[in-house]
DNA sequence: CGCTTCCATCGACGTCTGTCAATGCGTATA
DNA sequence: TATACGCATTGACAGACGTCGATGGAAGCG
């Protein structure tokens, strides 16, 4: 019986093996580690200024400074450097100072997750 | 110039066409519903609990009793069921009740982007 | 009918998050 | 040295979020 079978089973009203004392654990979690891995990955992207944020590095390919992300968002600058260091501590971006400013770009180190959730973004 | 070149005179120190007013807007920018739209699939799975439900539901391939959520979980059952409902609200899954119980199971009819979010959880 | 079971919803709580104004720090420039 | 500039950090505040206990409602069973 393949899993498309057990599905219209179900469906057709059946849920055969579910008795009173049903409920068994399921099948194998993710370490907690990469749950937590994955959810942080998420959670950096998991607001519009950082997503448009990252977009505008993966279009530019080179650093960007800061001063460019101030003009292009509608935000006070603390706030837009609030979403940078998000992005940082969460290993999606680097970033480096050169005289007065500061450039970000695309983690060149990220983890193959990342690049994966960065890759989403078009 | 390719755009390596001008991360090399970045990085060296040089920075050039920055002066006293820079800061010109940056690359086309995403539309805002395309942002609003990946920040939203991204919220329901910046929380580890949430990646491995959806990790479950990939991993059964079939329909998912809420009670054995509850059994692979140490939170209460009110929160289980807040967490599905995040999910299915962001699209991720869908659910259908069979007598006395509710199952769960990715939603069919997931935006492409959805896909390649879920397809991230291994 | 009454009772049990499964699940969703509600109300409450502490924590996290997005935002801003104010401040601080390092780097140029006069 | 003093002043201006770019950016990070701090403090504050409203709103969202994760969690729980309690309640409610629908489906089955005696």
């Amino acid at each position: 019986m393949t899993p498309s079978d057990t599905i219209e089973l179900i469906r057709k009203g059946a849920a055969p093996e579910r008795v009173k004392g049903c409920c068994q654990p399921v099948s194998a979690p993710l370490a907690t580690a990469r749950a937590e891995e994955l959810a942080g990955i998420h959670k950096a992207l998991a607001d519009p200024t950082r997503v448009q944020m990252v977009h505008i590095l993966a279009n530019a390919g080179i650093p960007v400074c800061v001063c460019d992300f101030t003009a292009a968002f509608d935000l006070g600058q603390p706030t837009i450097s609030h979403h940078l260091a998000r992005l940082r501590e969460a290993g999606l971006v680097s970033s480096f100072k050169r005289g007065i400013w500061a450039f970000y770009q695309l983690n060149p180190a990220m983890s193959a997750s990342a690049r994966a959730a960065v890759a989403m973004i078009r």
